[in-house]
DNA sequence: CGCTATACGGAATAATTCTTCCCTGCCTTA
DNA sequence: TAAGGCAGGGAAGAATTATTCCGTATAGCG
């Protein structure tokens, strides 16, 4: 049964909409390794080896959802599947250059606030 | 007492720096509004009327402890507060819009992929 | 047969994030 | 004096998101 949102979804400006569709630890990941062309679960779990593999599917799944992704199955034994971005996960897939650019760029500064805020981390 | 994360950060590639810093629901919003003038937090308030107000001024110290912004004080009453963009901030300023402008420019597509995903919403 | 690899999902619980309600303190206006 | 605006934080619990553990299924290898 699929869970409902008790909470409102706000769409009033384009920010919202991004945040709702890219709500979620891993999708960003997820989308940049699918662009570089990892496009098998297995190969996409190994890339992102802090997530558990459960989310990932999960995340795959409202990707899909959302179609940023498509899934691909091939009907054999042992199973094979793949991803790959539709039109509107392409789209995405420079602002998310973008993104990552900056945190690349800024790295220095943001690991010092980040560390200073996070005794532990 | 400040609260102990249980979960490690990764600040392995950019994208993960921008996630940690930037993590919050009502964050890229609040640094948006303050670029564009908005600077006290009752205006910020009242300008993102969906976000509760507590959760706001949690997010605006976030934002703060992570040098994304600056908060000025007045010695005066009743208080006068008022928020800048650090240097930091500021960078970040084009990657909102890049975000912001894809959102808008898939509008429509985005809002049905989210209605069919939401029956209530 | 037992082990590994492929892929996926249910259920319970942990971790995190957000909301709601209540409280402080002082000034201005009616 | 009371109401309303300014700014802000504590605490409890709701809502959401992520992790962990367990189970399904089939093929190939030694």
């Amino acid at each position: 049964m699929a869970y409902e949102r008790k909470i409102p979804i706000s769409m009033d400006c384009g920010l919202d909409l991004f945040r709702e569709v890219l709500n979620g630890k891993w999708k960003i990941a997820l989308l940049y390794y699918i662009s570089e062309g990892i496009k098998r679960p297995g190969a996409l779990q190994r890339s992102i080896p802090e997530a558990s593999r459960r989310v990932l599917n999960i995340q795959l799944n409202q990707l899909e959802n959302y179609e940023l992704v498509k899934k691909k199955i091939f009907k054999q034994l042992p199973p094979k599947v793949e991803y790959y971005l539709t039109e509107l996960g392409e789209s995405l897939v420079p602002v998310i250059r973008t993104i990552g650019d900056w945190g690349d760029a800024h790295r220095e500064e943001l690991e010092r606030v980040i560390y200073f805020n996070n005794a532990n981390a």
